[in-house]
DNA sequence: GATGAATGAGGGTTCATTCAT
DNA sequence: CATGAATGAACCCTCATTCAT
């Protein structure tokens, strides 16, 4: 009985084990040929599966690749935050802190996926703002720089504009970081230097 | 005689005018449809000749495209240098604001390729840094910041980052104005400010 | 022991009822969507069982759809059968009748099949008169006109085309009631009208 | 220069021919394949192209399945107008014989085509009679009723019904001919006879 | 050199069939 | 026996590339 009762969850849960895992298959064989050249036969076999296991789990193509950066995004936003509602009580300068640890943890742990990330900018301009990734990031950031602005850590000048600017100066770390192979963790306390006090000589 | 001579230019010179009105045309399409669904007869058709034309002046699809964002790169670059090379004997300020006014010109020249340009920084990571846009563009940071360093007017804490972190925080700049409208030459003073003082409170 | 004796009956009504169904959700399902889109788990889901339990019934999808349309037919035939059972001893005009309202009362009550039964004379051409309709019709009709030329109600010229004109005749009739909505009883005078004296002003 | 003229002209009838050529090919594959079985790659390589080549003439598939269709109705009807047109001024017995005459030739000559165009009735009334077949058959057996009728050849009772019988009864003959391999026009005279004064024994 | 119809390998998708539960 | 997710062969269609005119 207790059997019959359950058996529904545990398929839902494979299910759910089975997205995930095309999901990571995917995540591979997209870094690896590019999101042009991925085909639906590669992310099947890379996920150890039948091509035609795949459309039980995603209507078409453009709706796995779709799932694939909403989950990852997903993630981010996720890991971000929570550090943030950890650190809820906390100066602007640990929030921010917390913010790109957080993110960095993330891009770390998604490191080939995140070159192709770099994509959705564009998608976010042509596709309009809904599957934006920048655009929640941005969010985020703006209430944190809306702290800074009212514990009076940071001026007011431009605050428009800092939301932007942090996230470009994100993401060129990371490329950086990605490129040359650097650990992650080591490029925050230099972002948040250049923030708040900038490059010139005191 | 003269005229035999000078024949042989005249075909060079029409060769080049074909060649760039390809690109120019390819430009268009390649923003308007995306890297991935661009097709050859769309180019074709937008530039007004056949598609086997286009094989005359690009041994393949991948050239074709390689040729479009090495040319845009190489204007870009070409902009930079001479806006450089204008400035030569300024300060660091002013050839900064030199170096930036020169790029977001030509970013707003192209608006529209600009948002495919973004995934070239993928393809630095995935074809190796040959077709790099990101790479020259931070050499010729790197020469500023540099000047920036010997003139005082840098401190040299963290120097191989900020071109890196330049380049990011423009991008992001960029990003912005384009998704808003807004005009990119307004947002070179922002940049210069937040890279010299910070945003924190003075 | 009784009880053990009929319990295989039992499971042989079961079963017999389940191929009833599996049928009846067939033809639904071919009338609606056509024989070549109609799915094997279209059929499944009209008939309230999983796709699998089709094949615990039917070898193939080939073998099921052959089974509904000699189904369909065999109901026919028999039908036919029986009201020439029951007109043994009468008249040509009566017998000719019978045979008739038998017919149109099977089209009437398999509307939506007998729109895909005319596929099926094409596939009395193309797999051979084993599994044709027309075929076992045309011989009911040939001991019917056997017996009106017998009786002398019908001449004797054309004999054997006969059967072969009364089916085309019946079934025109017949798409002609079904595309218009008309009642298909109300057609039988008419048929034999134009059988007996054809159509010429007496 | 007349040369240049001409050669769009070339350019379309050659475009005619091989429209022409495909549908040819696709006759004979469907025939003999069935409508459903027949693949695109038969098809090509019957008429002696490439696949890709089909879709320069077609947009897919069911377009060129209509087209054939198309093709093969349209040439009945006009076989049947000019039938009809050259006999003008003759006896309704005359008109239809040269009505029959026309149809039986084109089923002679397409006699592979024609089990498939059984399928058509049902299309009449799957798609609606944009299509049909059928329909258009019997509006000019409608304008030869009435002649017989205004002529006093034929009686006035179930005219609304006579197209519809006489299209059956054409049917009927066409199906006996074909699955028994007789002649056509040798069967005209029997239609003709049961039509106007039936097969009762004068 | 320009043209654009022909080519055909290749990819996305479907769906009859199987089989572990 | 019923179930329905997994399978993968098969098919439609696309589009980069070629080549005869």
């Amino acid at each position: 009985m207790t059997v019959h009762k359950s058996e529904p969850r545990l398929r839902q849960r494979l299910r759910e084990t089975t997205r995930a895992d095309i999901l990571e298959a995917a995540e591979g064989v997209l870094a690896r040929e590019g999101t042009r050249a991925a085909r639906m036969e590669d992310i099947a076999s890379a996920a150890g599966i039948a091509v035609g296991t795949l459309y039980n789990y995603f209507a078409d193509r453009d709706t796995l690749v779709a799932a694939l950066f909403d989950s990852r995004r997903d993630e981010l936003l996720d890991a971000i935050d929570a550090a943030l509602a950890a650190s809820e009580t906390s100066s602007f300068d640990a929030r921010l802190e917390a913010f790109l640890l957080a993110s960095f943890g993330h891009f770390e742990a998604h490191r080939s996926l995140f070159t192709l990330a770099l994509e959705d900018d564009l998608n976010s301009v042509r596709c309009g703002p809904k599957r934006s990734w920048a655009q929640k990031f941005k969010q985020r950031l703006e209430a944190i720089v809306n702290q800074g602005i009212a514990e009076g850590t940071l001026g007011s000048e431009n605050a428009e504009l800092l939301p932007a600017m942090i996230l470009g100066l994100t993401r060129g770390i990371v490329m950086h970081a990605i490129s040359r192979g650097d650990a992650l963790p080591d490029l925050v306390k230099p972002v948040i230097q250049l923030l708040l006090h900038g490059a010139g000589r005191k």
